[in-house]
Parts: C-alpha cells; sequence; structure tokens
DNA sequence: TGTGTACACCCAAAG
DNA sequence: GGTGTACACA
C-alpha cells in the first residue's frame, strides 16, 4: 500500500472547482468505484492501479455524502500496516483523525468483537490471544494423553491440520469423519476438541479462534447478528483474494442483511492470489458475482506504477496461468517504456549477493535512494547471502519482517509476567515465567505444581500457591517461587493504585527478570535490556494493561531506526503492497523459484500461485527490475547445481535483456571471467561445481546423457538455450546443456 | 536438576 | 550450516 505514483499530486486540493474537489483527477474507472456506493461491487485491481486510494476515497465518499456515520464502516484489511495507512489517509481528507472506525484487521476486528461477546463461547472479556509459540506448547500438552508417535505425527503438522479446520470454519463439532482420518490416526479432531477445550480454561484463544469464535456467534445469535447489521450500513473489503473461508463466510454473514441491500464492496486482484497456503481461497473472488447477485464489476487497469517494459514483462509471464478474471495492465505514463528488464546469469549465490550489492551501490552512486531499492527473495533463508555482502560493503539495510519485535525471547517473556498478572488463569505465561530467571523449578516440580491446580481445579499459579501455604514444597525453590508469588500479588495492587507503567516496571526488576539480563555475559544481552525498555516505554501510550496486551498480541512492530536510507531485504511474500524504483529479483532457478515445495505439494495451482508470485515480484518495480540466476547454490551444507527458473523463458523477448548467462548456460567449459570474479581460487571450486565439468559437449538427438539431479535420459530435443531430455522415470525436461553429462 | 552431546530437521508467513 | 529437541549423564 503506497501512495499513488498518481501525476496528480495531493490527494485532495482545498480548490474545489467541480462538485467533490476529490473525486477530480480519478480515472473513470476509478471514480466508477467509489460513485457506486450502493449494492455490492468487486474492484478487480490490477498492481499499482490505484487501489488503495480508491478504498480511502470511497471510504470517505461515503461519510461526506451523509451515507453513513463513521462508525457505521466495517472496512476490513489483512495487515496492519494497510489499516494504518488507510485510518490515516482517510484522516487527511476528512481533515481530523478518523477516531472510532470499525476499520482494522479481521483479526483485531473480530478480536474487538469477541470481547463483547466472549461470554457466547466460553470466555470472559479479558481473554489472552496466545501466539504461535504458546499454541505449540499447549498442543504439545493436549496431545500427550493419546501417546501419538510423535516422529510420525508431529505437533506442528497437527497445529496445522487444526488451523486449517479453523480457516475453514469448522469447529471440532463440525469436523467430518471424512476430514478425521487423514491425521494422527483419526485422532485429531478429538485432540482439536481438547486443545479448545483447554483454550477455554486458560481463558484464551488462538489467531484462528479470533475469527473462527465471532463466525460461530454470529451464526448460533441472531441476535448479535441482527445488532451488526443494523451497525453496519458498508462494508469494504481489501485484499479480498486473500480471504479463507471463515473470513468469507463472516463477511457474508454481515454483509447479508434481510429486506436490505448487501452494500459490500471488495477489491481485490486474483493475479496477486500468493496464500493459498494459508488457507486463502482464490475462489472467493471468482466466485463473487455468485454470491452476491447483482453484483457489479469495476476493473482498475490503468497502471500509474511501472515503466512499459516493466508491466510488459509482467503481463508476459501472468499470461501462462489458467483460471484469471482477465485484466490487462496497460501503463498510465504514455511516454514512460523505460529500461528493460534484465535477466543476469551469474557463478554461484555468491556471485549473485556480489552482483546484486554492487549493482545496488552503482544505483546509489548515481542518485537513487537506497530507500527506493528492494531485494525481494522467494524464502527468507536467501537473505542471509546477502545480508553478508551489504554487511561487507557497508550498505546500510534492513530486514522486513524477519524476527518480530514480540517474537523475541525477552519480550515473549516481558509479556508472560504480564501476561501472568493480568490474567491469573493464564497457565502457559505462568508456565513460562515460573523459571525464569532460574528459580530451581525443574520438571519434577513443575508437576507437582500441576497436579495440585488439577486436584483442586483451579489455575496453576493458585495451585501452586496452595501447594506452597500448604508445605507441599521445600527449600530454596519454594522461597523463590513464593517470592514470584508476590510479586505478581504486588504488582496487581500497584496496578490498581499507579497504574500499569509503574506496575510493570515493579513487576520486571522485582522478579529479577531484569537482573537476569543485567548479569548475562553474552553480546546479546544489552541489546535485550534496550528491547525491554522500548517495551515499558510503549506501555505508556495505552490507558491498560489489558489494552497494551492485546495491542501487542496482534499489532506490534519495531520499526527501527527509520531515519537513515536503508536497502530493504524481504521475501515476496512480505513485498506485495509495496513499491519501489528498484526492485532485484535473485534467485530464479527451478527449484527455488518455483520452489520445489510448492510443487511438489501443490501441482499445477502451485506453479500458478508461484508464477503469481514472480508476477508481483515484477510488479513492485517503478523503474528497474532486475532478475538473477546463479548456476549453483548452497543447500543446507552442499553445493547443488540449479538450472534457470521456467518463469524467466515465459519474459517475453521484447521487454527484457538477457546479461552474461555464459556465465551459466550454454557453455559447459569455459572458464569466463565470472569463475575468477570472487577471487576464489578455482581448485576450491572445481570439485564443488558441475559447471566446470571437463566435457565440452557438442550434443545430439539421441544422444545418452546423465543429470546430476534427475538421472540417465536420453535427447529428445533442442532450442537455443535448453535441451530437451526425457528421463528413466518418464519425466521430459528441458535442460540446460552445462548440467549434461554426456554418456 | 542443570549440562552436554547426538540427532533431526529445516527454507515460504500475517495476525 | 545452524538450531532446537531428546535423551544420557555428573
Amino acid at each position: 500500500m503506497t501512495t499513488s505514483e498518481h501525476p496528480s499530486s495531493p490527494l485532495f486540493s482545498s480548490s474545489s472547482g467541480e462538485g467533490e474537489s476529490y473525486l477530480a483527477r480519478l480515472n473513470p474507472e476509478q471514480r466508477t468505484a467509489i460513485e457506486t456506493t450502493d449494492g455490492s461491487l468487486l474492484v478487480l485491481a490490477g498492481a499499482g492501479t490505484g487501489k488503495t486510494r480508491v478504498l480511502t476515497t470511497r471510504f470517505a465518499h461515503i461519510l461526506l455524502t451523509g451515507r453513513a456515520k463513521p462508525w457505521q464502516i466495517l472496512a476490513v484489511t489483512f495487515t496492519n500496516k494497510a489499516a494504518r495507512e488507510m485510518r490515516e489517509r482517510i484522516g487527511f481528507i476528512l481533515g481530523e483523525p478518523a477516531e472510532g472506525l470499525w476499520l482494522g484487521t479481521f483479526h483485531a476486528l473480530c478480536a474487538r468483537m469477541l470481547r463483547r461477546h466472549a461470554e457466547y463461547v466460553g470466555l470472559t472479556h479479558s481473554f489472552t490471544i496466545l501466539d504461535t509459540d504458546d499454541q505449540l506448547r499447549l498442543l504439545k500438552q493436549v496431545m500427550e494423553p493419546w501417546r501419538i508417535d510423535i516422529k510420525r505425527w508431529p505437533a506442528p503438522g497437527l497445529l496445522g491440520v487444526i488451523q486449517r479446520w479453523k480457516d475453514r470454519g469448522l469447529t471440532p463439532e463440525r469436523v467430518t469423519d471424512t476430514e478425521d482420518s487423514d491425521f494422527a490416526d483419526g485422532h485429531a479432531r478429538a485432540i482439536y476438541a481438547a486443545y479448545q477445550t483447554r483454550l477455554r480454561q486458560l481463558n484464551a484463544c488462538d489467531f484462528g479462534d479470533l475469527m473462527l469464535h465471532v463466525t460461530e456467534i454470529l451464526r448460533t445469535r441472531p441476535d448479535v447478528l441482527d445488532q451488526y447489521h443494523r451497525l453496519f450500513r458498508y462494508i469494504l473489503v481489501d485484499e479480498y483474494q486473500d480471504t479463507n473461508t471463515v473470513q468469507y463466510l463472516w463477511l457474508r454473514l454481515l454483509a447479508k442483511r434481510s429486506g436490505a441491500p448487501s452494500n459490500i464492496c471488495c477489491v481485490g486482484d486474483d493475479d496477486q492470489s500468493i496464500y493459498s497456503w494459508r488457507g486463502a481461497e482464490v475462489e472467493n473472488i471468482l466466485r463473487f458475482e455468485k454470491d452476491f447477485p447483482g453484483a457489479q464489476i469495476v476493473r482498475l487497469e490503468r497502471n500509474y506504477r511501472s515503466t512499459q517494459h516493466i508491466l510488459g514483462a509482467a503481463a508476459g509471464l501472468i499470461a501462462h496461468n489458467g483460471e484469471r478474471l482477465g485484466k490487462t495492465l496497460r501503463s498510465g505514463k504514455e511516454d514512460a517504456r523505460g529500461e528493460k528488464v534484465t535477466v543476469t546469469g551469474v557463478w554461484d549465490s555468491d556471485a549473485e549477493a556480489r552482483a546484486v550489492c554492487d549493482a545496488a551501490e552503482k544505483f546509489k552512486a548515481q542518485g537513487h535512494s537506497l530507500a527506493e531499492m528492494a531485494i525481494l527473495v522467494r524464502a527468507g533463508f536467501q537473505t542471509r547471502a546477502f545480508e553478508e555482502r551489504l554487511v561487507q560493503i557497508g550498505l546500510p539495510y534492513r530486514i522486513v519482517g524477519g524476527l518480530r519485535f514480540y517474537e523475541r525471547a525477552e519480550i515473549r517473556d516481558a509479556l508472560a509476567y504480564m501476561r501472568a498478572v493480568h490474567q491469573p488463569a493464564d497457565d502457559l505465561a505462568f508456565e513460562r515465567i515460573i523459571n525464569t530467571p532460574k528459580r530451581g523449578v525443574g520438571p519434577a516440580a513443575l508437576q507437582k505444581f500441576h497436579a495440585a491446580a488439577r486436584a483442586r481445579e483451579v489455575p496453576l499459579s493458585a495451585g501452586t500457591q496452595a501447594l506452597l501455604t500448604e508445605g507441599g514444597v521445600k527449600g530454596k525453590m519454594a522461597d523463590q517461587v513464593r517470592k514470584l508469588l508476590d510479586v505478581l500479588s504486588t504488582t496487581r495492587d500497584i496496578l490498581a493504585r499507579e497504574g500499569h507503567v509503574v506496575a510493570v516496571e515493579h513487576l520486571l526488576e522485582e522478579s529479577g527478570y531484569l537482573d537476569m539480563w543485567r548479569n548475562d555475559r553474552s553480546p546479546e544481552a544489552p541489546g535485550r535490556l534496550e528491547n525491554l525498555k522500548e517495551l515499558v516505554r510503549a506501555l505508556a501510550d495505552f490507558g491498560t494493561l489489558g489494552e497494551f496486551l492485546e495491542h501487542v498480541a496482534l499489532v506490534m512492530e519495531h520499526d527501527e531506526n527509520a531515519g537513515e536510507a536503508k536497502l530493504s531485504l524481504m521475501t515476496l511474500h512480505g513485498a506485495k503492497g509495496l513499491e519501489f524504483d528498484i526492485v532485484f529479483l535473485p534467485g530464479w532457478e527451478e527449484g527455488v523459484f518455483p520452489s520445489q515445495r510448492t510443487l511438489d505439494e501443490g501441482g499445477l495451482k502451485g506453479l500458478e500461485e508461484e508464477r503469481r508470485l514472480a508476477y508481483v515480484g515484477i510488479t513492485r518495480a517503478r523503474k528497474h527490475a532486475l532478475i538473477y540466476h546463479a548456476g549453483s547454490r548452497r543447500i543446507y551444507a552442499n553445493w547443488q547445481p540449479s538450472m534457470p527458473s521456467r518463469f524467466l523463458d515465459e519474459l517475453p523477448e521484447e521487454h527484457v535483456a538477457r546479461q552474461n548467462e555464459g556465465a551459466t548456460q550454454r557453455r559447459g567449459l569455459n572458464l569466463s571471467d565470472s569463475v575468477f570474479e570472487g577471487g576464489m581460487p578455482l581448485t576450491s571450486r572445481r570439485r564443488q561445481d558441475p559447471l566446470l565439468a571437463e566435457t565440452t559437449p557438442a550434443f545430439q538427438l539421441g544422444d545418452h546423457v546423465r543429470h546430476p539431479r534427475f538421472g540417465v535420459g536420453i535427447i529428445i530435443g533442442a532450442d537455443r538455450h535448453h535441451l530437451e531430455v526425457v528421463f528413466e522415470s518418464g519425466d521430459t525436461k528441458r535442460l540446460l546443456s552445462s548440467f549434461i553429462e554426456k554418456l
């Protein structure tokens, strides 16, 4: 989500010539998308067509024309960032901060609703939202009685199954027998049910539950549903192609009002659907007209972001996909053909990192800001090579979406302390802190506390308290745990008297948690203390501890010193919705991109999603898109040959400039300059890299050959870049001759 | 009860 | 190649 690059500068000039000034300077399609306020509307918004602008202007238009009050509009996004931007821009249009809006992520909005109606699903309004870590620990505990073969059915896998069910709106009761048999010898549903029961006991829910519980309430409580029907006159949805089933159900329940039109406007782009692996159903957007009969569709196809070469390359690529609603991006900048998209072949992943970072440096020298450059990788592990190189040459960078702030150990510990104060039933939090810092509580002692809690049917902290009072445990350990419980209780007093900031400072200090890090001699310790300070500082922005905890669970992001211009390093998924002048796209190799795993699991559908991801990557670029592929890459510990991605062949020649591909393609043995590029001794590479095979074969049809990955096969065809080989497995592949050994 | 060591596993990711 | 987990040991 970015400020539109439409040449028409400020969104709303105060000079109101004809009617509503905020509608001026919009193209006709955008204007239709904004002015079609009533009824159902699907806006198919291609990359860079001013989607955010349409959404925010539409929101403002509804308000300014008096169709609804601010709180009568439900506006849903996927990320906090998108929500924040929308809020800011709406505030800008209205000329005042937008307060009291139902604008947020699916999860934040559901959390807000669930706090109101928690009792319908057996929770209280102060329920805790667990993160992935807690979920996993809880599930492991719940799984124990089943004595599942943990090797065959690992807990994360089962958690995935449960999440998938939740994504589809399936409570344990709604999971059918046939679904159940797939995992953990048919016990998955039962474990799921036990997991949900346990969550309820802890007065907690996971992210999936936020959607699931609320949807279940809306399904079963007509009175509640009616309340929202009367409240929300208009619904706006961003990134509709990313919705999963439960989100779809939630939206449909809220939108379908009896006797009133469904004023729902969904904005999305089927070509940018890249989240099927987390439950998103592209079908939701493909089916929109059926779900909302009489729906109108508006296509935004005028792209104001990228040059014609970039658009042409992206369009040529995405045209290889089957199921599409069909949309052709046209450049809104008629004059800007720009540079062709470059495709550069390099020796290996190290050379790739060098090539990319050197190019970034060169762009910088030419006056481009690092803030306008990004390296977009398929998978997180690829960032390392670039990081190393960037550090080496001293180019400032930021990793977007790596370890998030609240996922760090010290932050999670501190939050667990706060949760234990705020919510005494939160056993997971208490378990996390009981021996952090070390208080001599091992598995055996913990077992006793658990047993005491179970016997009395109270939470773990209360059970521990009881056992201590009765003298069931003794010694130094008992004293220390008693101290912890005392601190928790005095913190609650302070919380009531002096507010949450003082209380938390007391808590972290008196529990010995801060001392634990002060006494830690590891190099990370000072940074961790710094993070903790920042956490406490952030507390002050919230009225209550409860509000803060909710914010952290759902929203917390960590933007460190944003001052200096930095090169961005992130995954393609993370880059969706962003744009940069210059985009580097490394790792376009078979197995990496498209990812082997996706191909194995998803087949053609998986491939098409990968292609959409490639499309997303290219369309992030405003001026330059630079694609790279390496001849060999280190995977885990060893070097593996890699061949250029099939996507490279799908880029239309007229929009692409291919460079230096001799280094990886065609010639089997040509000790070209690229070999020496890195200054590494040749001998150390010779063994590792198949490109230095001692043959320069001239291949002929019918030749028997061997490929390092696919084994033995016969050449059945050839073109300029590739040989077509049929292998023993029966598979036919188009391969680069440099990887093929003549037999 | 804390620790050391062998191993298995891993590479998509937001809330 | 790094990391997290599961066991054996002092």
